[in-house]
DNA sequence: CTGAAAGCGCTAACAC
DNA sequence: GTGTTAGCGCTTTCAG
């Protein structure tokens, strides 16, 4: 299979030079005055041997190398996914290459994965939902790279996030209407997420506030902010010795999958008698039963921001804030 | 802020040659019996000035680039949100630099994807769930990219796959059985994908051994191989004429969406009038009433083979076959 | 142990 | 209209 073919083989084999095979091959022929003639000469005979341009060797001799970066915590998460998808087909709208890479949450995974972006030259990074924004922010200044936050805001670079004090408000709210009949003295707990977590202590902000609007305090021991994963969820549930709840807010789908499995190990899951609701949207939980309404995070908009702000550069501190979407679920309704 | 720092300038700062900062920054010092002396100054030098190597410069020399790409059709799907996760660790753990890129089940798609992969100089390219693998394995053969399949099967470039007919047959057999004493006459459907598609075909086959092995005919018109999206199934359905299905095998998670759609539009959702299995694994779906059963598909298993056969170079038409995992929902049981 | 220098494939300025 | 040429930043002989 020899060599991968080079701009000097298919000059040589299109009988011209290599600057006009470059021209032709990246569209700046007509500029150069280049006859039809040549060009058409030219893209014959790349296409017939399968020609592909060495990008790397493209972009270290241009300034700008057009490939956007994002780091992401996950996949394998609806709303993470959403984002994924999304991004790709904006920046490839705008003729850029994304590169995803996905960091688990971990602080020195995304410090990592970074610098590895930066080292692929890439112009820009989103990075979201990042543990430690404000380092991967520090890591793109230093090598001329712009960097936005997505999904959990920084200090250092501009932010686009979703309302989650307002959405979280909301969402206790159809929660607390919800439950009231059934509540009888018996508590409403708050499930999921770090406290140190910007959006966490957001949602638990307005999760009061409902309360507070309702008249109803809220103790400390109500709010088991114990980390996202599902088995954290189950576990801090499976440990809380107190009443049986009347009502669950969820902080995320991740958690979500702990508080279902505790409902269903404790029989609680059909029969009505715990109500829960949760911050983020998955079409099939919210169709699983005492599920009052999911806050669904506007991914669309989130998305068309954050490339709103990179053609008009934004400044740190800088933070678009997206409603959430209310979602509800199993026949709730508005009023 | 200036110009990117190279090796010419970190030398110059540390007192040394480009060649001896190019060797300590790689790594390969030892083995060039750089003294411990510079390569401690050349590092601390590196550090202090925040210095990222530039891949593109490094590529463009060494003959391999460690780029391994993946192409796959959505990200927003829990299967294929965790073959691209766990893809991206396993790429990482080998010291590989894992690029994906999603495809929207797009056959002109998938090609541009994947030449813009060769461009950027991959070694690899995984062409997960492609519509048209072996125009894929085309493009890499012609420029020295090596290729696999995962999840559908080509012709041209060795295959990962997951045993669609037996796990298809085992699926329907807990479908027919839970469905036993509800059915008296009403029909069993198969719903969702594409007939042409070597899954669905395989999926269908299993469907129908099933039902043969069960002494039980079936009709062409009880397969809805109607395309993936929820959409479709759901339209599928509506417009299907004929006795109310008293069970469904739903091809994917994706249709299921629709599936379900239709089921509590018809109010049969909790009414356990029709049950349904789905051939794909979703946390939430497992709980949705009526869901005898998924069939979920092994991605550890299937990633650890792609690399496998990666490391030891399969030849085209090398198959390797990857059981499911059948998953009881709702209390139905093995037996 | 260290440095000079060639060249990876491409682009763009400049000369013809 | 077209070709020559000087690098982009790095790795890797090869000669000290």
């Amino acid at each position: 299979m020899g060599r991968r073919k080079t701009i000097y083989d298919i000059a040589e084999l299109a009988n011209t030079s290599p600057s006009a095979v470059s021209a032709v091959l990246n569209g700046s022929w007509e500029k150069r005055r280049i006859s039809r003639d040549t060009a058409n000469r030219v893209m014959a005979v790349a296409e017939e041997h399968g020609y592909e341009r060495n990008i790397q060797a493209s972009l270290l001799r241009r300034s700008r190398s057009n490939i956007v970066g994002m780091v992401i915590p996950k996949y394998d998460d609806r709303y993470f996914g959403m984002i994924a998808e999304r991004f790709e087909q904006l920046a490839r709208d705008r003729g850029l290459f994304p590169v995803i890479t996905c960091t688990q949450r971990d602080g020195d995974l995304e410090a990592r994965a970074a610098r590895e972006l930066v080292s692929y030259q890439v112009d820009t990074i989103i990075a979201t939902g990042a543990t430690d924004p404000d380092r991967i922010t520090e890591i793109c200044r230093a090598a001329g790279v712009v960097s936005i936050n997505l999904d959990l805001p920084g200090s250092a670079a501009p932010t686009v996030i979703s309302d989650n004090r307002g959405g979280a408000k909301e969402l206790t709210a159809l929660l607390l209407r919800t439950c009231n009949e059934t509540a009888q003295g018996r508590p409403m707990m708050f499930v999921g997420g770090r406290p140190s977590d910007a959006n966490t202590s957001a949602r638990i902000d307005g999760f009061l506030e409902a309360h507070a609007e309702a008249g109803i305090d809220v103790p400390d021991d109500l709010i088991l902010a114990c980390g996202y994963a599902g088995e954290k969820a189950f576990a801090a549930l499976d440990a809380f010795r107190g009443p049986e709840p009347a009502g669950l807010f969820v902080n995320s789908t991740i958690s979500l999958e702990g508080v279902v499995r505790w409902l269903k190990k404790n029989g609680r899951l059909d029969d009505g008698s715990t109500r829960f609701a949760c911050f983020d949207w998955d079409p099939f939980a919210a169709l699983i039963p005492g599920n009052v309404g999911m806050a669904r995070q506007d991914v669309p908009r989130m998305l068309d921001a954050v490339f709103q702000v990179l053609e008009d550069g934004g400044k740190p501190g800088d933070t678009v804030l997206v409603p959430c979407i209310l979602e509800y679920c199993n026949d709730t309704t508005a009023g």
